[in-house]
RNA sequence: CGGGGCGUGGCUCAGCUUGGUAGAGCGUUCGGUUCGGGACCGAAAGGUCGGAGGUUCAAAUCCUCUCGCCCCGACCA
């Protein structure tokens, strides 16, 4: 297969539109792979559809494999599906609402959960229809509240997603990493550096998850990492052991610390590093108050704590007033009648926290000893802190998310009674997982990952094109001659094929290559081929390979092979 | 939803403070010279200055409202 660069739709621009920010996004554009239409809505031109169908070749490819079947849902969905699950009403702003014509409520598909149990409940009836995978590679609508970084969060987007419908947990946990492998491979083929992190259930239910991460300063998300022994996590779930400490041998006295509030300010004051004190924060969930204590040093961890407590919300001045008789700023956990949670980091040792008085804190106060507390892991997990696994130091990183696997157990099948028949003749619920997959995240984290000052490294697999022939005279007789031997040939062999068969000066055409990014580039200039060669370059490394025209093929077919 | 920024030819931007003929570079079209890393010369087309209202003899410029887009945060099924 080739394509003329003159006939295809390729609007490079030279300049960088000025509300791009991340590199995948102002090189997606300026290469024109894609244009906006409005916030968070993009159109995939034809250098992009080409990279997303190569990346969905693979999904299908590695879904199929591990026994998937494909199939395709509506993305216009009747409103009493997801009334019975309940999401229709926990899901706010995000989800385009609208009504039909006879005034029955409708919704866009933020992801398709509701509706393929509901085909389940309709069509399995027996142990013997399962296991079942379903999936599809179907376009989600969610009304982000903030789009950005061009394709990496849009309100319409394209997933690959897939169910697995099981008898019971351990043909789910057999799914489940068959999905993992599979997502593995998908991710090895397209190039990409990844890692698998465990992660929060969320709103999605079930016990166990892991998202699927690709490292980049353009991610939204914060991955914490043990090169030791392995432990990878999202920072929304992720443990670690605060660096220990040494301490004083202080006696239990008040100090006067004159309006000082802040941990930093009475540090300061005092001379006393933060990691020997205690913050106290005050919150009120379901009307009762609830006190948490990290150490100073330590970010308060909100989601750690609502898993324990459930909603709650920070207390006003007020509140705390009058649940504690002090101001923020020189509250202690001691003497309170309220229920106290601790981080893990402070079951020990002696730190220096409120005194319940204005202006004084406590120096010496000693956990289990002048307090007593519920201790949790209430922090948030932060580089040069130690893996909770191996104790090694941990490394934090940024990331972009690229897939997840959720163990859905019978959160959707309770609710809309996808039930089947056991051996036994017992109706039970089915056991579901979910795993997705963005495909337009793919390129984009592919690109985050590979480009350079001049324009985008495709990771061979998912590159728009295989080769890009550049005949830099397309007046040239001899050019146009081994033009036609080389493409027809590299056709035929299964190539990919872009030429730029343009009547540009030579500059314009390296130019617009390398901000395309087709991995290979094979040069077809008349010097060369007065010496019967042509050039075959690398467009990451820019390393050129003179070889003769007999043996072009060849070489570009080998060439290709060995890049990544 | 909170905070910040920006809307002027297709793209990047100047002009706005201090109201008075709407500009530049790139791109596009035509002609010519060029031709191995976004060439050069000449000519041309192309703009309701995001929109509405107001102030004024006069508004891209000042005021009010509004819409859109980007960034930070919150949110993210």
């Amino acid at each position: 297969m080739f394509m003329l660069f003159s006939k295809m739709f390729i609007p490079t621009m030279r300049e960088t539109p000025s509300d791009a920010e991340a590199a995948s996004h102002k090189l997606m554009l300026r290469a024109g792979y894609v244009r906006q239409l409005a916030s968070g809505l993009y159109i995939f031109l034809p250098l992009g559809w080409r990279v997303l169908n190569r990346i969905n070749k693979i999904l299908k490819e590695e879904m199929e494999a591990i026994g998937a079947q494909e199939i395709s849902m509506p993305i216009l969905h009747p409103a009493e599906i997801w009334q019975k699950t309940g999401r229709w009403y926990e899901i706010k702003d995000e989800m385009f609402r609208l009504k039909d014509r006879t005034d029955r409520d409708m919704c866009l598909g933020m992801t398709h959960e509701e509706i393929m149990t509901w085909l389940a409940s309709r069509e399995i009836r027996s142990y013997r229809h399962l296991p079942q995978i379903w999936y599809q590679i179907q376009t989600k609508l969610r009304d982000e509240a903030r789009p950005k970084s061009g394709v990496l969060r849009t309100r319409e987007f394209i997933m690959k997603d897939s169910y697995s419908f099981d008898m019971d947990d351990r043909g789910l946990e057999k799914n489940y990493n068959l999905h993992a492998k599979a997502y593995h491979k998908i991710f090895e083929r397209c190039g990409l550096v990844f890692y698998q992190v465990e992660s929060d259930p969320g709103m999605m239910g079930g016990a166990t998850a892991h998202e699927f991460m690709a490292p980049s300063p353009a991610g939204e998300d914060d991955i914490i990492l043990c090169n030791q022994c392995g432990y990878t996590a999202n920072i929304e779930v992720a443990h670690s052991i605060p660096p220990p400490i040494k301490h004083p041998d202080w006696q239990y006295e008040e100090v006067h610390t004159p309006q000082k509030k802040t941990v930093k300010e009475v540090s300061d004051f005092l001379n006393i590093r933060p990691y020997y004190f205690i913050k106290s924060l005050l919150f009120i969930a379901d009307k009762e108050p609830v006190l948490a204590l990290v150490r100073g040093d330590q970010e308060f961890h909100e989601k750690k704590l609502l898993k324990i407590i459930g909603n709650f919300r920070q207390a006003t001045k007020d509140e705390v007033n009058s649940t504690l008789g002090v101001d923020p700023g020189f509250i202690g956990p001691m003497g309170h009648k309220i229920r106290i949670l601790g981080d893990l980091s402070l079951t020990e040792g002696s730190y220096v926290t409120g005194a319940n008085k204005p202006d004084y804190h406590i120096k010496g106060i000693m956990p289990n000893v002048h307090f007593s507390a519920e201790w949790h892991d209430l922090h948030v997990a932060k580089e040069g802190e130690q893996c909770p696994k191996c104790n090694t130091l941990i490394k934090a990183e940024k990331a972009i998310e690229i897939g997840n696997i959720f163990k859905l157990g019978t959160k959707y099948s309770m609710p809309l009674n996808a039930v089947f028949l056991d051996k036994g003749g017992q109706e039970r619920h089915i056991i579901m997982g979910s795993y997705g997959i963005g495909p337009a995240r793919i390129a984009a984290a592919a690109i985050e990952q590979n480009y350079d000052k001049d324009g985008i490294i495709w990771p061979k697999n998912i590159a728009p094109f295989d080769v890009e022939i550049i005949p830099l005279s397309v007046n040239d007789e001899k050019t146009i001659e081994v033009l036609e031997m080389l493409y027809e040939n590299l056709a035929e062999r299964g190539f990919e094929v872009i030429i730029d068969d343009r009547d540009e000066r030579p500059g314009v055409k390296f130019k617009d290559a390398d901000l395309i990014g087709v991995p290979v580039q094979v040069i077809l200039g008349e010097k060369s081929l007065k010496d019967d060669q042509i050039e075959i370059k690398s467009r990451r490394t820019k390393e050129t390979k003179k070889v003769p025209v007999k043996n072009a093929v060849e070489e570009t077919i080998a060439f290709f092979k060995e890049l990544q």
